[in-house]
DNA sequence: CGCTACAGTTGATCTGGATCAAGGCAGTCT
DNA sequence: AGACTGCCTTGATCCAGATCAACTGTAGCG
């Protein structure tokens, strides 16, 4: 719940809001502002960033980690509605109640902004107002990318899906990897990927294996996945072979 | 693919980028230069207004009917993503192809503006991105729980949930009713219900049936519904009590 | 009028994934 | 060491919803 860690102007890197502040206009009014109202926060992996319904005081970006938006109902069913990986955006500007579960799913740190000042901030600037607009309108296709996922596909295409997506998100932060061998941690349980994908832990489970007994994926104890031929997993996927998927 | 109807200011009554612009600070200009980039188009039940992949260069507001945004699969299986109703934002500025196939569900009016000249006002009116970045994220939140819908409900809650929000969206619209005895015409066939809920047209079928032989929804012909008792319906959705589904 | 077409219902059967249950395999605490 | 805990796997069985198929009702239309 504390621990700053960064402390020069240009190291919240992977922080989409603060980027485009510098870069677009060379705004250094605005710049300055957001570094009086802006402040780190970090979390346990396992530890909840907030419940559905509570009060969130401020918005953030994902510096570290991942964090996992989730739903539940009364009975425990849960859904996943999202996956906060570095550089997603956090937080409804103009809500005070967040409407879903964050969670951190690894150990996670949050550049933060104070609502109010961030909220009056986009009333003044067009910049990190369209910014701001630009990563939500993604984040609507993801979802509704998503939709497809839940509602038509087979629990093999959905996995093959999730780990598509996940090979890709990981392939753009290490660009090193050839396109066609991939390799990389799963940040997931069995049961958040369940979750996700609206299916149970078990199913999951014997899902991976049998893409594993295929050949298409190989694993290194549960958690390293290694994709010898990226194009074998996509045809899994039941996506037109161009097809985009976000997370 | 014509039929302006609409010559006054005043009438377009449900587009929310207009009235914004009028109402926020009463920006004339920006009203009138609105008024030169916008055009009216209506389509046919049925009609597609554009496939995911196709040029689309503008952005639009419904103003009559019912749109549905939908994905496919090679094999056929779609899914719904979405539904625009009355005052619902069409298209995304920065993008010039469509991501999702957009189809007229009931005949359709569009008040659309061309998307250059469109995402140039965005530019420079924090106004209009603002209140575009407002709807954006409320679609954000309708797609997000509609993933819980999606992932975790049997049948009989996704088609609770559905009339649900019918029924909702509906009494919004018409104030006049009660909210705990409401009437209204399903603008869906069942295929297209079926397609939304990511079901079979068979299971909504039965389902519907199951709920009216229970006195919980009652029919007259196959589209005019009357929901006796609000709360019944929304005990069989899932949801807690309050809980909030939007469309 | 009969013919075709479309939307919906209902029944019979099948099956993919859920559910229930039993272990396995690290870590980590004592 | 042993015991406990969290995560994962695998097997056996069940069932909600898919699939296949027949049929009803209703609206155009030559």
């Amino acid at each position: 719940m504390n621990a700053p860690a960064f402390t020069d102007n240009r190291d919240c890197g992977t922080c989409p809001i603060r980027h485009r502040a510098v870069c677009a206009r060379c705004e250094k009014e605005e710049l300055e502002y957001l570094e009086t109202i802006k402040y780190y926060r970090s979390y346990e992996a396992g530890q909840p960033v907030v419940w559905a319904g509570d009060q969130l005081d401020f918005v953030a970006s994902v510096v570290v980690g991942i964090a996992s938006l989730t739903q539940t109902m009364e009975d425990g069913r849960t859904q996943m509605v999202g996956l906060l990986l570095p550089s997603d955006f956090l937080g409804r500007p103009g809500r005070s109640v967040a409407s879903f579960n964050v969670t951190a799913i690894s150990d996670l740190t949050l550049c933060c902004f104070r609502r109010k000042p961030f909220e009056q901030l986009l009333r003044s600037s067009p910049t990190i107002s369209q910014r701001l607009l630009e990563m939500t309108l993604d984040e609507l296709d993801a979802a509704r990318e998503w939709m497809l996922v839940l509602g038509r596909k087979t629990a093999r295409e959905k996995i093959a899906s999730l780990l598509a997506i996940i090979a890709r998100r990981n392939a753009q932060l290490h660009p090193g990897q050839t396109p066609e061998e991939t390799t990389f941690i799963l940040p997931l349980t069995r049961e958040a990927m369940a979750d996700y994908l609206g299916l149970t832990l078990e199913t999951v489970s014997r899902q991976i294996s049998a893409l594993k007994k295929e050949g298409i994926v190989e694993l290194e104890g549960n958690r390293r996945i290694l994709i010898p031929d990226f194009g074998r997993l996509l045809a899994e996927t039941g996506d037109d072979a161009d097809g985009g998927m976000p997370a």
